[in-house]
RNA sequence: GGGCGAAUAGCUCAGAGGGAGAGCGCCUGCCUUACAAGCAGGAGGUCACAGGUUCGAGCCCUGUUUCGCCCA
């Protein structure tokens, strides 16, 4: 191990990886008596890289599985890639571009292979990111949404729905993007305020004179209007219902209908109706028996119907329209109007409703159960906030419509024979027409949508529709692991495929976490360039520099935002390990443990040595060592990633390395054997443990150390995770470490106060106030001449001396620390001093006994919280008492 | 319009009904043989505002303000 006083992860991390992948330490073995743990990867875009988000939610993934493997668990963490239609469409696409063609140039068949020689040479760069990131998935079970076995997946399933009556065919209003040419389904499009108009329009009456006005947010549709409508009981037009007016620019004649779901409050109260355009239109005219008339085309350009305004792009010929309506004298007036636009959630185009025929799932029938599950608590959501963020999307869903008209991806498994019409659902390719026996069939042109083949995941991954022997021993999977941003598109999806196909709840527990945003609290994206990305954070700092940061900036469900100071401060931590371990390494080289000794869990097998009286501080350290691994795993349990870092970064750098380590110098440098060898021990088990404890967060670290340390097992990886015996907490040592820490930061204090060199040795005399106070300091004077440089340094107990007039002097629980300074006191500033801490003493004890005096207090609050303030007192008090005693002697008594 | 979250040190954030915390930044002193990416010491707070519950509220309840997000 090189020995540098800077760790260097870059030469560490890549070779572990290896080491692991050899020793094929991530491998899930189903098997009789084990216990499984397993978790299925939210399967990354196969044309993408890793961004910080993808790092975030590995990085926590990676802690739950190194955990419980670590537990014992047999664990499985499954990863893969997702095809990602569009996004990988348009990636192929652009390629194409730099050759001068186009998809249609090369024709669909061509084009998918391209896409697939594509994945074949792109596709693992984001699983050798992950790798990178340390994730310890199970390599030999990578899958992909559109390898064979998940395909076969989603043809049982659009095979079995269609049976049941879940998937139709039709012809709706659906979310169009002209850019990415394809349907969208509802969660698909972002809705954004946009400060737009309400154009005011007359429409001339049919056989009357005058007109009826409506107001509208899209004026190009006025081309493609067939009726207008009225609420039933809007009196103000309860003349002209009935009758009939002409569009304008296109003079077609369309009835004025009434419908309760106009709101006569919006505009003047009137709305005209394009029921190719509108969702809501396409239902009033639905019931009203009005004719679509499609007006804009696929390409966001207006049809030929649109008459003279054909050709036009939408906003090209709204422009127009306006202008000549204005010429026309029928436009009334325009308002200024913010209302929501929605854009396509890939390419952030505005969407236009268009009437086409596609593909949907019938949703009711699978969302109750789903509904089911979640409220009976078989699912958990973590935090538990996010339940009713599912439910209550579930409870106001519409139908999913799951064509989308492009060439990557699921293809729809539907043919139609070309001589007599039929429509085949099959899972397999079908030669022949079962009707007519034609052998001319042609399959549907549209694939499904990537989320259907997603929500099939955490089962068709292990192999349904075939029953396997994954499949019976890790699914339900444990937990899953994603942002809140994607709970509808696939956390729901999930769960209502895997209760209707799996008869079970894919997972048990949802942790849901926050989005990793920029310093200033932007979302982190490619347009704004703010995006900083993960592997310039590992190749500059190291993964487990970039894990820690991840994970202890983040509370759960939260978004947290990224600093390089906070890396850097992960940097320092994982340096002050590295040098912690230098330290122990170099006082361990004479260092022989048994056998036993390599593999015994920290218990009281460690006290059986004749340094009894001497070993304080190993006694606390083992004491604090023994509550930290309960902290960490019930943190961990609780998915309080953060909080269990957070308990570790604390322990090791201001227990394990601040007053632990100072401690055991003496005892190895001048102690004798038997001291030594105890310190060396108690040194390496507890570092040796907490490098287990410490393994999830940072990997490769506490391999490099723990490879080092005296250790049993090929890797850290799968060394068992730490249970020390509970017989090791012991109250006393850590009292008496209190005081020896309080005495030792008295020191300091007053050192520091009158600017002492910390090289310079003082004269300091102890009072110890207790008998009790007195042993204990004595058996540790050494320590405290050592680490505040107090020498010579006098113990004493209470009474048995006179106080020096000319000292500084501090009080703590159970002692006074002097330090005489002949003739360089400043009286007039220690009587203030004193004063000082007088009036602050007694503020505090007036609150407490103001607290003891109340009544109720006393009768309802419990019995240790008022025995508690009842010690504050006395405590208090005998502060203030020797405050006092301070004051009358600096004063000259 | 409905819902959710946030508001705590200069900045970013933890916080469990019972003595207000961390990291970074700032100030003072130190190259003390693991670590200057470090050590020791220190300053810095009306826990957004107003009510309420409670013996006791940063924490629970109600309302208000500001910011952010989701849904329609």
């Amino acid at each position: 191990m090189d020995i540098g006083t800077r760790y260097d992860p870059g030469s560490v991390e890549q070779k572990w990886y290896q080491v692991w992948l050899e020793l094929d330490a991530f491998r899930a073995r189903p098997g009789k008596g084990k216990t499984p743990f397993s978790i299925v990867i939210p399967p990354p875009n196969v044309t993408g890289s890793l961004h910080m988000g993808h790092a975030l939610d590995n990085t926590i993934q990676d802690i739950l599985v190194r955990w419980r493997r670590m537990e014992g668990y047999e664990t499985l963490w499954l990863p893969g890639t997702d095809h990602a239609g569009i996004a990988t469409q348009h990636v192929v696409e652009a390629e194409l571009r730099k050759e001068g063609l186009s998809r249609y140039d090369l024709g669909r068949e061509k084009f998918v292979e391209r896409v697939w020689v594509w994945k074949e040479k792109y596709g693992n760069t984001i699983v050798n990111q992950l790798q990178r990131l340390g994730a310890s998935c199970d390599w030999s079970r990578l899958r992909f949404t559109m390898d064979e076995g998940c395909s076969r997946a989603v043809r049982e399933v659009f095979y079995r729905l269609f049976k049941k009556g879940l998937i139709y065919r039709g012809e709706y209003i659906t979310n169009w993007c002209p850019v990415c040419h394809t349907a969208l389904s509802d969660i698909e499009v972002e809705h954004e305020d946009e400060s737009s108009h309400l154009w005011y329009v007359k429409y001339r009456l049919v056989d009357a004179d005058g007109y009826i006005t409506v107001a509208t947010t899209r004026p190009e549709t006025i081309l493609g209007d067939t009726g207008i409508t009225v609420h039933p009981s809007d009196e103000r037009y309860r003349n002209v219902v009935g009758r009939h007016a002409i569009v304008p620019m296109v003079g077609t004649v369309i009835p004025i209908v009434v419908d309760e779901a106009v709101d006569p409050d919006f505009g003047t109260g009137a709305v005209k109706v394009t029921p190719a355009h509108d969702p809501v239109d396409f239902e009033i005219a639905k019931r009203n028996g009005l004719p679509p008339r499609k007006v804009i085309g696929a390409d966001g350009k207006m049809t030929p119907a649109a008459g003279s305004y054909a050709g036009m792009d939408r906003y090209e010929c709204r422009k127009a329209l306006v202008r000549d309506l204005e010429q026309a004298g029928l436009l009334v007036r325009v308002e200024d109007h913010s209302h929501a636009v929605g854009h396509c959630y890939r390419c952030n185009t505005i969407v236009e409703p268009l009437l086409s025929k596609q593909w949907f799932v019938k949703m009711k029938p699978l969302t109750e159960p789903a509904m089911r599950v979640v409220e009976e608590g078989r699912i958990r959501f973590v935090p538990e906030r996010f339940t009713k963020i599912y439910l209550n999307w579930l409870s106001n869903i519409k139908d999913w419509c799951i064509s989308r008209q492009l060439w990557w991806g699921h293809r729809i498994p539907v043919w139609y024979c070309s001589d007599c019409g039929e429509m085949i659902v099959s899972k397999d390719d079908p030669d022949t027409c079962p009707k007519c026996g034609s052998r001319s069939l042609e399959q549907d042109p549209d694939v499904l949508d990537t989320w259907f083949s997603s929500a099939l995941w955490p089962f068709s991954t292990m192999g349904w529709p075939k029953r396997t022997r994954d499949l019976d021993f890790f699914y339900p999977t444990s937990v899953l692991v994603t942002a809140y941003d994607i709970i509808f598109f696939w956390v729901a999806r999930m769960i209502f495929m895997a209760l209707e196909f799996t008869g079970q709840e894919p997972f048990r527990e949802v942790f849901i976490h926050g989005l990793v945003r920029d310093s200033e609290g932007r979302k982190m994206s490619k347009s704004l360039g703010n995006g900083i990305d993960p592997l310039e954070v590992i190749e500059k700092y190291g993964a487990d520099t970039l894990r820690f940061t991840l994970v202890t900036g983040n509370t759960p469900g939260s978004d947290m935002r990224f600093y390089w100071e906070r890396v850097e401060a992960s940097r320092n931590f994982a340096n002050k390990i590295w040098n912690a371990s230098r330290f122990t390494l170099m006082n361990l080289k004479d260092f022989k443990p048994s056998s036993e000794e390599v593999k015994a869990e920290l218990g009281p097998w460690i006290f059986r040595d004749e340094t009894r009286g001497k070993d304080q501080a190993e006694r606390w350290i083992l004491s604090r060592f023994t509550a930290v691994a309960r902290e960490v795993t019930g943190y961990l349990e609780q998915y309080e990633l953060g909080e269990s870092a957070r308990t570790l970064y604390n322990f090791i750098w201001d227990e394990l390395c601040d007053w632990y380590i100072e401690l055991a110098k003496e005892r190895l440098y001048h102690g004798d054997a038997a001291e030594r060898r105890k310190t060396q021990t108690v040194l390496w088990k507890v570092f040796e443990g907490t490098l287990r404890l410490l393994h999830p967060f940072m990997p490769y670290l506490t391999e490099e150390i723990w490879q080092s340390l005296p250790h049993s097992g090929k890797t850290i990886v799968r060394a068992p995770w730490p249970a020390p015996s509970p017989e090791l907490l012991d109250p006393e040592a850590e009292a008496k470490m209190r005081l020896f820490m309080d005495v030792v930061r008295a020191i300091r204090n007053l050192r520091a106060e009158v600017n002492i060199p910390p090289t310079q040795e003082t004269r300091v005399v102890v009072l110890a106030l207790s008998d009790r106070a007195q042993r204990w300091l004595d058996e540790v004077s050494s320590d405290v001449s050592r680490l505040a440089r107090a020498l010579p340094l006098e113990i004493k107990r209470s009474g048995a001396l006179a106080k020096p007039r000319q000292a500084l002097v501090s009080v703590v629980a159970d002692a006074e620390v002097y330090l005489p300074l002949e003739g360089a006191v400043d009286l007039a500033r220690e009587i203030e001093r004193a004063e000082r801490g007088i009036a602050e003493e007694e503020r505090e004890l007036r609150r407490v006994i103001g607290r003891l005096q109340d009544e109720g207090f006393l009768k309802k609050a419990p019995q240790e919280v008022v025995e508690k303030q009842k010690a504050r007192v006395l405590e208090i008090e005998q502060k203030l008492e020797r405050l006092k005693q301070r004051l009358r002697i600096l004063g000259g008594e």
